[in-house]
DNA sequence: ACGGGCCGATCGTACACGTC
DNA sequence: GACGTGTACGATCGGCCCGT
């Protein structure tokens, strides 16, 4: 006995002829006709009597038949739901992001995202930094993560989806607030706001500013984009941060100016490379990849 | 471990024929 | 004519073996 002949005979039981049978499974008569004979000789009873060339269902056909009809209830369900995970009408999304994306940039995404694939849920975790990120990603406890490539870890797999340049935060009313671009010369012997150590972004502030001979006042060290904004809206002192992916109250109160020389910052989608991603990982990625273009084009 | 070839089982169609 | 059964034959699939 096998799912072929009990289909041939449900659809018997259910079209009322052979021809009709075979139609419905779209094989031809004489093929739905061996099955039954078939799965009769292998169940070892006969489920139709041939009356007047017409096929009768037995006593024993009719109560099969109860028992199939639940089983094929239970296939529909399992069809209804591969249709729906196909479509994306079903589904859960996990992604671990860092502050600066996490904020003001994915919310956009996820509500045009959840516009498209409405039964879709997801949750979304805010982590410090991006080596949190590829760890919480690699281990597998998330579908997607957000953060600054170059990630060089043999468990993830990353699609960059922007190249921008960092920007000078300067408080209103600076003296550098005329210029068109703040070069690293201007910045001699300013109060400075900087990022945390440890991080690429830090690293290549840093490095830039060495190389071009100018010594800063570093004042405080922050963490996040949000509290270096706030703190040069207070006077403070002056912040570089990584590219901006939306615009929020505080930055109102600050000037932005590009800063000379360029520091790019690559930002990416980071999956697990032994888990190929699900049908709605790989929309939101792709969603990601076209809103960044849309919205925040690569800097040259 | 992987790919290719062989072989048997299974499933399909086409056709002939019987029954109503 | 409509429908069902039986048979011949071809296509496909899966298991097994063997070579790389």
């Amino acid at each position: 006995m096998n799912l072929r002949q009990i289909e041939a005979f449900r659809a018997v039981m259910v079209a009322g002829t052979v021809t009709q049978a075979g139609a419905m499974l779209h094989i031809s008569q004489p093929a739905v006709s061996r099955l039954i004979g078939d799965l009769e000789r292998a169940i070892r009873f006969t489920l139709f009597d041939r009356r007047r060339g017409r096929l009768v269902p037995t006593t024993e056909g009719k109560s099969l038949f109860r028992e199939v009809e639940k089983a094929f209830v239970g296939m529909d369900h399992i069809a209804d739901a591969a249709q729906a995970i196909g479509a994306l009408r079903r589904g859960h999304l996990s992604i671990v992001a860092i502050p600066i994306l996490a904020h003001g940039f994915l919310p956009h995404i996820i509500a045009e995202f959840l516009k498209r694939y409405p039964d879709v849920s997801i949750h979304l975790e805010t982590v410090q930094s991006t080596p949190t990120v590829v760890e919480w990603i690699a281990s597998q406890q998330y579908d997607l993560g957000l953060g600054v490539l170059p990630v060089e870890d043999p468990a993830i797999t990353a699609r960059p989806f922007s190249r921008r340049k960092a920007l000078c935060i300067l408080p209103a009313g600076h003296r550098l607030a005329s210029k068109p671009a703040v070069h690293a010369a201007d910045l001699e012997g300013e109060y400075f706001i900087s990022m945390q150590k440890g991080s690429v972004f830090r690293f290549r502030v840093d490095d830039m500013f060495e190389k071009a001979g100018v010594r800063r006042k570093l004042r405080v060290e922050t963490s996040t984009r949000q509290a270096a904004c706030d703190m040069v809206a207070a006077g403070i002192g002056i912040a570089i941060v990584g590219p901006l992916f939306a615009r929020d109250v505080t930055e109102r109160h600050v000037i932005l100016r590009p800063l000379e020389p360029a520091i790019f910052l690559e930002h990416g989608v980071l999956f697990p490379a032994f888990n190929p991603p699900s049908l709605v990982t790989e929309r939101f990625a792709e969603l990601i990849v076209k809103y960044t273009d849309r919205h925040f084009p690569n800097d040259r």
